[in-house]
DNA sequence: CTCTCGATTACCT
DNA sequence: GGTAATCGAGAGC
């Protein structure tokens, strides 16, 4: 299998992480089964200087990933519903995370049905929330490294041409000014087309 | 302790 | 298009 990214990519400004992480695969392991998504759609969420961000007002019991070491989950509960996948950026002290929001289904599709069940496989993975559902991801995993073979990690990527598109980050009520989501303008399991969305980069 | 509201989703009209 | 679901983190008193 490809190599993992090391905690060094994600020792980073995480603006500029999160872009970089397109394309990349995360790796599920659970029960034997292994689960691979291609990374399509992420947003980035930085510290003080970020009104949006979990770590706006400083370290809580909930952010304290953000402030831990590169490289590791942030998972979080919210709407009394769903968990949301971020992995960490920056030394530790500095907060920084870069949230999933959309992946494309590669292996262990008959797995994330039934972590899913009753739903059409282009909605499997299309959401932060739905992509936790389908890889069977809980706060269990919080602060898990994910630059080690364990139960999550993300592999690198062939290098290739991406078409990158960036728009305002969705569901958030602050810093709609920037233009920190980041997806591959096209593929089908983006969680949505942004309005007011930029050409990133090719 | 109490209150508010959310980095969402599914289902309704 | 609209909004209920459902819980806990975080803020304020």
């Amino acid at each position: 299998m490809a190599r993992l990214l090391p905690s060094a990519f994600f020792e980073r400004d995480t603006v500029k992480v999160a872009p970089d992480l397109l394309g990349k695969y995360l790796v599920r392991l659970k029960d034997r089964e292994r689960l691979i998504g291609r990374i399509v759609e992420v947003e980035a969420y930085r510290g003080s200087d970020d009104p949006a961000s979990h770590a706006f007002r400083g370290l809580t019991p909930r952010n304290a990933a953000m402030f831990g070491d590169p490289g590791h989950a942030y998972v979080y509960f919210t709407y009394g519903h769903h968990y949301c996948l971020n992995v960490t950026t920056q030394k530790a002290g500095t907060p920084g995370a870069v949230l999933l929001r959309a992946l494309q289904p590669v292996e262990g599709i008959n797995a994330m049905r039934r972590f899913r069940p009753n739903v059409p496989d282009s909605e499997l993975t299309n959401g932060p929330g739905k992509l936790t559902k389908a890889f069977a991801i809980d706060k269990s995993l919080n602060e898990q490294d994910m630059t080690i073979r364990g139960p999550l990690f993300v592999a690198d990527s062939e290098k290739g041409d991406l078409e990158i598109w960036s728009s305002p980050r969705v569901g958030i009520r602050e810093g709609l000014d920037r233009f920190w989501r980041f997806y591959l303008r096209g593929n089908a399991y983006v969680s949505k087309r942004g309005m007011r969305e930029r050409k990133f980069r090719d």
